[in-house]
DNA sequence: TAGTGGTCTAGACCACGAA
DNA sequence: TCGTGGTCTAGACCACTAA
């Protein structure tokens, strides 16, 4: 029964860990999962590979070790704030986020978004505008700049809703992100667009997204601060 | 030779990883750690338990193995942002922070403060006011409200210039903090302590902040717009 | 007492990188 | 060719937990 479960291509510690895995997708926190033994009986290799298997879920944070008890489904770990764009935020909020484009077209970059861009003044960058509404009510003026480089073609096809799910579908979404916050009066250009007083109180929030050491999207946004509280979570454990 | 290395009482892997670890204490990224067989004669163990040892210094962080050359010193990950309170804040930002305690005092915990600290409306907590500076000139003002049953005799003894240093030497350093970043007006008594008038924009930041589950933590600091930007770095990748 | 995970041994063969 | 880390074996003894 044995050979069932082990093809001689796939790495052992590797077949004995996916199948833990898909034994316990699903299943509750506390659940127990086969102990090292029965792995070692199942798949007829030694405890060091079972355990190397089991390692690495543990790792993972999908399994926990209690010593004379046995080993067990992880409870989910409290998680630190992902990168996310106002879309997303929006539907964690139960809103609904709408995008009117203001602005989508290839310029020279100046020396703000270059430098952050790590490209040359004057290099060709995109720049794309949006009025973003929440609820039908606008919350934001978002101004994304993007390097070409990465994005060939991004302007033909038609714009996506998301920005995020538009660079994740590039393999391009951004896994580190720097972003600066600060309180701030809006200007009469982005007041109109909001439709709030010229010197109402706005939240400015400027992000520079990488992946990897690539810069894939600068972005500046202006939000109403009646209508947006920034929220985040910084940390590890839980 | 290796006796002297070994004492008997310690675990083997863990001697073999805090050998390693303060042999590389300080060692620029690239440099070689010994190879495993090497420790593997030097400590007189088998070579597993080497690796024991060495895995626990890669998932640090510490180290990086590359097949077939060897195992080096890792080059820093970019980390995420710390939880940091405002006297760090500052110092990262070379700037000397000065702190005016305008209130510490136990106090019957009000709705929210209850709700947050997970304690019952009017449960005793210590409400700690102050005044921030930040080369002089007035940048904050933050109310902290503390767990006292976390804290006994916390207001005895003087109070700390770092609340999160204070915390630490506890053990009670937050891990977690969930945070709220909003930008709005001064009221009359906060702006006379900014110097600043009445209804000038400032930004408001709440923190929760969490050791594994108890909430140790929570505190509503306003800062004035002009004197103070928010920077945050998310992701883990690098 | 039986079962669990934690630690440890003394080897082995492999793919890969550098010389 | 030689040294490196990656994988794997077939056992062992320990402390701890639960019945």
């Amino acid at each position: 029964m044995e050979e069932a479960l082990l093809d001689g291509r796939t790495l052992k510690h590797v077949a004995v860990r996916e199948y833990v895995r898909d034994l316990l997708a699903g299943q509750a926190p506390g659940s127990p999962a086969p102990s090292e033994r029965e792995l070692v009986q199942r798949f007829g290799v030694a405890r060091m590979t079972v355990r190397q298997a089991l390692d690495t879920l543990v790792s993972e944070g999908l399994l926990e070790r209690i010593p004379g008890r046995g080993t067990f489904v992880a409870r989910p770990k409290r998680m630190p704030s992902a990168i996310t764009g106002f879309t997303e935020e929006m539907q964690r909020r139960g809103m609904l986020a709408e995008s009117q484009t203001l602005l989508a077209r290839r310029e020279q970059a100046g020396p703000g978004v270059a430098r952050a861009l790590s490209l040359t003044e004057g290099d060709a960058v995109l720049h794309w505008r949006r009025l973003r509404r929440g609820d039908g009510v606008p919350v934001c003026v978002e101004d994304a700049y993007l390097n070409e480089v990465l994005l060939p073609g991004f302007l033909q096809g038609g714009m996506p809703t998301s920005l995020y799910d538009a660079l994740a579908a590039r393999g391009l979404r951004p896994t580190w992100a720097e972003d600066s916050i600060a309180a701030d009066v809006a200007m009469a250009e982005e007041a109109a667009l909001l439709e709030v007083a010229t010197g109402a109180v706005v939240l400015r929030h400027s992000r520079r997204g990488l992946v990897g050491d690539k810069t894939v999207e600068v972005s500046r946004s202006v939000y109403r601060a009646d209508r947006f509280t920034l929220w985040v979570q910084l940390g590890a454990e839980g």
